[in-house]
DNA sequence: TTGTACGCGTTATCAT
DNA sequence: ATGATAACGCGTACAA
């Protein structure tokens, strides 16, 4: 590809490249006819300057890597439409890397970032990953590094998270208000910080309601689609069994539900059903099923403009703050109404 | 961010740069011992060379650029992670763009693009996108393009499409094979390539199988997680009324299947539902809905196996070929069954 | 076998 | 007000 270079205009109008340069950038100390003959020609030229050269010479590249598990999972691909509207409209450009839940690929991306010369890193950490000293020798380097939504307490960096604590004591509460004393909780892999938060909330809208806390009702693990319904059914055996699920993820809200319906469990006279789930998803079952929404889009903007605001101001104080963002609790009709609007979907 | 480079090496170890950098590039002409030396210290200051300087010297960065309508949709999180995996693994790093479904941020996205001076070009096209000489333009100057899943005839570039006609056309079929007659055809933007190759696929099974074509049962449109209730309501207020409903987007299909569940429809007994979605999305309803599945990463893995060919070997005269990546109808069960299994959800 | 010089596009620092 | 030059990191033709 062929791209117009401040030598192309110098060339064409007889003049050197500084002039053309300092024109360009509107120096005050340039001839107001040579300022006007050179932004014409740059204009007729489609003149752009060149980002590489910029990121070679100065320290700035003007790109921010964001590192998620995955780009194909509404909450990640949520995210990152928020964070590259911000980005984009503060001059800048994504690069994206998915680690697929391993450490060794983190590690790897990592270091493209780093080779790419990126100004600041956005980081989602993957399920493998518990040592995080790649980040914090990264960080000693002086990268500018945000976390968001899996989080590491370690790492000393400015944190975006949703408010999973609320989320899950609101659905938990409004499960508890509506009837249910039995409330099963289906999640992810126990060692997250999101699963640790949405457990505490779960615990303490029990606790808070006077309910005790029974570890048989809690199930962790990563349920592939098969393996929902002999979950569903292993917890439908228990005495007394749940008259209720809250659930942690879009597959596991889904599962519960098939399995729910084909074992004839009538949603909600026997067991009702809330799920802590992704706007889109929420959307596509609506008007069908009550939900905890993250809010995945808000958390990449936040996140994002945090990490800008690091790399323009060079924060050398700033405190590593967690930033929560609140969660939506979804009920399509009344409160009371809600309970009974899983029957459809 | 501070990052070790030849001359950190070459001062280490009191040589020239060249040295170091032939010596990295294991040219032969170099001393065996030398050689050692600068392979450990390049380790140990874990040396990488610079994209950015090798972008800026030669021609090629390295990276590719993909443009897409939208990130926050399971058709394109599943395409990119199939084009990042295989991006990857042959070097290349991936630049991702939004347009948000406008032509001028197609625009904008593709001068940012050349901007980054990337290696080719990987695009969707927005759907306000009818003229595509922007992007014959940047063809003419030399950068490699493949366009994937929303395609222009006009623009002359390798095309990498999901079998649209074919898909549509087997689900048709399924339809009228298990006692169908009336089937509606509920389907997005009528100018897009994929609306008409499926409409093509529908009308083909249609008529193959002796029944007439009825405008009235097809309906284009970008409804509104609102406006689905409405339209089903519309179709199945004539007469005869239809007895099934071929969807074409995720939105449709759970739209449409909420829809009539609502209205007290019995699927399959009145009416059969078979979508056009994504694996994501029919692998969380299974076991519930018979889908046509949408080849989303295997087409991402395609563009840019294409693309990167392009890139490559510079084929001048490579002939723009249409490769079509087939779909593929998941029916849970035997086929008799399938038109069974949608009352469950 | 190793060192020197140049160029990629840009800006900052001199000089004119 | 404008021009020449150095520097960013790298590879390579050329010189030693």
């Amino acid at each position: 590809m062929e791209a117009a270079t401040l030598k192309d205009i110098a060339r064409e109008l007889n003049i050197s490249v500084s002039t053309v340069s300092r024109a360009l950038r509107d120096s005050y100390e340039i001839n107001a006819e040579t300022k006007r003959l050179v932004m014409e020609c740059a204009a007729r030229l489609h003149y752009r300057p060149n980002p590489i050269a910029l990121s070679l010479k100065g320290s700035s590249s003007k790109a921010i890597a964001v590192v998620v598990p995955q780009i194909a999972n509404y909450y990640f691909s949520q995210a990152i439409n928020g964070i590259e509207e911000v980005a984009n409209r503060r001059g800048y450009d994504v690069l994206i890397f998915q680690t697929h839940e391993t450490y060794e690929r983190e590690v790897a991306n990592l270091r493209q970032a780093v080779a790419r010369r990126v100004d600041g890193v956005l980081i989602s950490l993957s399920s493998e990953t518990s040592d995080t000293s790649h980040l914090q020798e990264l960080q000693q380097h002086g990268m500018p590094i945000v976390q968001f939504d899996r989080v590491s307490g370690e790492l000393n960096t400015p944190r975006v998270v949703a408010d999973n604590f609320g989320g899950a004591f609101a659905a938990t509460d409004h499960l508890i208000k509506t009837g249910r004393r039995r409330i099963a909780h289906l999640t992810i892999q126990p060692w997250l910080s999101i699963t640790q938060e949405r457990l505490a909330g779960y615990r303490a809208a029990l606790e808070q309601n006077g309910l005790p806390y029974d570890e048989s009702l809690v199930r962790f693990g990563t349920f592939g689609p098969d393996e929902v319904g002999p979950l569903v059914d292993e917890l439908m055996a228990l005495t007394p069994r749940p008259d209720a699920f809250f659930t942690a993820s879009d597959r596991l809200a889904l599962g519960c539900l098939a399995a729910l319906r084909q074992r004839r469990i009538a949603i909600p006279e026997e067991v009702s059903l809330v799920g802590f789930t992704n706007l889109t998803v929420a959307d596509m079952l609506s008007p069908s099923l009550s939900t905890v929404v993250q809010p995945a889009m808000e958390i990449g903007q936040e996140a994002v403009s945090r990490l800008l605001d690091l790399i323009e101001l060079k924060h050398r104080a700033a405190p590593p703050t967690t930033i929560t963002i609140p969660t939506t609790m979804v009920l399509r009709e009344s409160s009371q109404l809600a309970v009974g609007r899983f029957e459809e979907v």
